[in-house]
RNA sequence: UGAGUAGUACAGAUGGUCGCAGCUGCAAGCGCCGAAAGGCCGCAGUUGAGGAAAGUCCGGGCUUCACAGGGCAGGAUGCCAGAUAACGUCUGGUGGAGGCGACUCCAAGGACAGUGCAACAGAAAUAUACCGCCAGAUUUCCGCGUCAGGCGGAAGGCUGGUAAGGGCGGAAGGGCAGUGUAAGAGACUACCGCGCAGCUGGCAACAGCUGCGGCACAUGUAAACCCCAUCCGAAGCAAGACCAAAUAAGGGAGCGUUACGGUUGCCCGCCGUGCUUUCAGGUAGGUCGCUGGAGCCUGCUGGCGACAGCAGGAUCAGAUAGAUGAUCAUCACGCGCAGAUGUGCGGACAUAACCCGGCUUACGGACUGCUCAUAUU
RNA sequence: GGAGUGGUAUCGAAGUGGUCAUAACGAGCCGCACUCGAAAUGCGGUUGUCCGUUCCGGGCACGUGGGUUCGAAUCCCACCCACUCCG
């Protein structure tokens, strides 16, 4: 998938990567991880377990989160690897507050303009 | 109305806005990424999960390998007939089981081919005599009686008969009634059961009738080995084909036709080729395969039916870390509150990954036929 | 996506049709001995859950649910969970 603003993360050494910064900030929705790429321009990695629940579940999430990141992505600091881990908690969350939580941590990581 | 039973279709709809993926059309520059193969960039249109997409339990197609052949293993199915590309699926029958019924369910070949196993209990488990019943001789005791022999009864062990009764067990050598007998026993008889033969009906499974056998071979287990009949080469799209690049989809050392690999698991045979040992670390690109199919809908014909034939019609998922999402509005549906309007909440199960036919499991409400019960007419 | 393996006490595991759950064996846990104290070692005991409940006794338990069998942890079928492998 090819977006606008920014690319995903493909490799599952691009996330052992990002993950071994251990650059981290989490509320009860999210895990969010974050490194430096060395580019200009922002890609972003979606990952849930599957202890979180069935395809449809975990589908869900990850479009979620997808979205939450795309409609903010304008105002996100360029240059970055940004890992989003979904949590146990988010299931039967609504899109808003997927997206409070992102905003959240994005502040966190002083990553928004 | 309630309870039940069989089946059918559906899986909210429409429209904005912002996104993602494929395809088609137009357009594009000596454009961008890349070592190359190849890919990417704009605009418009159009399309974009399921009945189970699931589990991966069966059966095919497709692909590669193996296909000279032989033997031994191994697996699957299992009443009969049919349907089908095929099946462990489906249809119609037969037999059996359950239900008042509609209807449902059944791994339903063979235990006279052979072998094994059957704990505990019980006397005995495929063969027996523990209690009991009966007979015989005998010992002791009692009674009667006698010149003597004897007669009757009881008890004990002994020998034999018995499978009716008791008891054990899941199962005890067909059942039940009668005759018979010392007591008994298919020893004999009727009926039922079983086996065999014949006839009738049916393609057949099987059913009905008649006769014969007195029952000797006859407990259960084949989801124990097995026998019989039928079928099965192996793996799987990470199959596989092509393209591109080589400091590495390997390097070093040693040995020399012994061996190794493939061929279904094994043996023979056959085919191919260097092989053995030791040792890292990282990288694995692109295109095709890839979706039009034993497919779907409608009608007619044949068939009880599964299904088949013919005619017409529609045909638009193909991702590759993996696309169908987000949000707003309106309408429809269900529930709650308020009660003409309104308002809030809710919509099960479950995401294609080469493609089909089934099975199984998960799951929402709706509708239709039929059965039973109750009530009313 | 595809191909396989395995579920038994708290843990690792044996048992593959009978009186087999005395749940072998090992670890763990508890107690005792040894020691000034501990470790190690040795000896003995305990193992889940439900019911009645003082000792103690009984039922259910081998992932779950069915079936075959007189009898199933073991054989058959369906489902659930965990793990491994693929180029």
């Amino acid at each position: 998938m090819k977006y606008e603003n920014f690319e995903t993360l493909k490799k599952n050494s691009d996330f052992r990567r990002v993950y071994s910064r251990r650059r981290s900030f989490a509320n009860k929705y999210l895990i969010m991880y974050v490194l430096e790429n060395g580019t200009d321009t922002v890609r972003l990695g979606v990952s849930v377990s599957k202890k979180v629940g069935n395809s449809i579940v975990r589908h869900r999430l990850a479009r979620l989160i997808r979205e939450a990141f795309r409609l903010n992505s304008g105002n996100v600091k360029r240059g970055m690897d940004i890992v989003v881990v979904a949590r146990d908690g988010l299931k039967g969350k609504s899109y808003y507050e997927t997206e409070e939580a992102m905003i959240y941590l994005l502040n966190q990581h002083k990553l928004l303009l």
